[in-house]
DNA sequence: ATACACCTTCCAGTTACTGGAAGGTCAAGG
DNA sequence: CCTTGACCTTCCAGTAACTGGAAGGTGTAT
């Protein structure tokens, strides 16, 4: 198959393929007689295989590992494990840090909303507000 | 001030000061005859200004914008008070989706936790799991 | 004299792509 | 034969927001 149907089928543009292929996650496939890249089913798999980890989160150097893993005959599964579970725990952080930042906002708009909406200068400008963030 | 203290005054790093001055969004600050950098207290503003907002989760862009609105001699807040509305809504957003990541990635450990580990190419190899993530 | 912190510039790298230019290939229709 | 349009190719540059590091000057204390 031809790229575009390789991009229909895993789920990966077509720039993100030859972006893969360049660093490395995608083997450089066959080429036909006028240059076109061709794809087989194996091909297929490890695309669908980097679609979906990054889809839950790994990073390209993540998957380039596992796929390493794979080719040097060893099995990555605990290793893949170990990766959801620190993975699964990162983002539940990020979620932590996220709604904080989204509580601050709320307020920060409530706040805000009872300022005169003029007033460049003055202390009760939003801009004051958003100075104290962080470096009060 | 020389570049430590703006640093640590405004809690950004001192490359970070070097960065926002090579783009614009802090002036070109005095020089004594060393060629340090001199910042005085509303450098020290303008810096608390981009680091709140910067926590608060704006982009350069936004900050960069409000800036030259303020340097026009404009009110930005009405424009700061939508952004900050926008902001909490995109967070919100982002939250869903990494909530959703993760309660994929809890479920996937939790059946990946009752395989073989060792099994690199059965179906119930965890990387078999991860394929069908989004291209199933 | 030398150690040390502090400052300078500039270049390159990070992450994961995306956009666009300039051009070759293939099949169908007129 | 020509054109249109979809599909493919390569390469270069840009995105966001910095960070790291090299190579070197400055200020102060011992």
């Amino acid at each position: 198959m031809h790229i575009g149907e390789l991009a229909k089928r895993s789920g990966l543009s077509e720039k993100t393929i030859r972006y893969y292929e360049s660093i490395g996650i995608l083997p450089p496939p066959q080429r036909g007689s006028n240059g076109y890249r061709e794809f087989d089913e194996q091909n297929l798999e490890r695309a669908r295989f980097a679609a979906g980890a990054r889809s839950l989160g790994f990073s390209l150097d993540d998957i380039t590992e596992i796929l390493a893993m794979q080719h040097r005959g060893e099995t990555p599964c605990r290793t893949v494990l170990n990766l959801i579970e620190q993975k699964a725990n990162q983002i539940a952080e990020h979620v932590r840090l996220l709604q904080q930042m989204e509580k601050e906002l709320r307020q920060l708009y409530k706040l805000a909303s009872n300022f005169p909406i003029e007033d460049i200068d003055g202390k009760d400008c939003i801009c004051h507000l958003v100075k104290e963030q962080k470096a009060g």
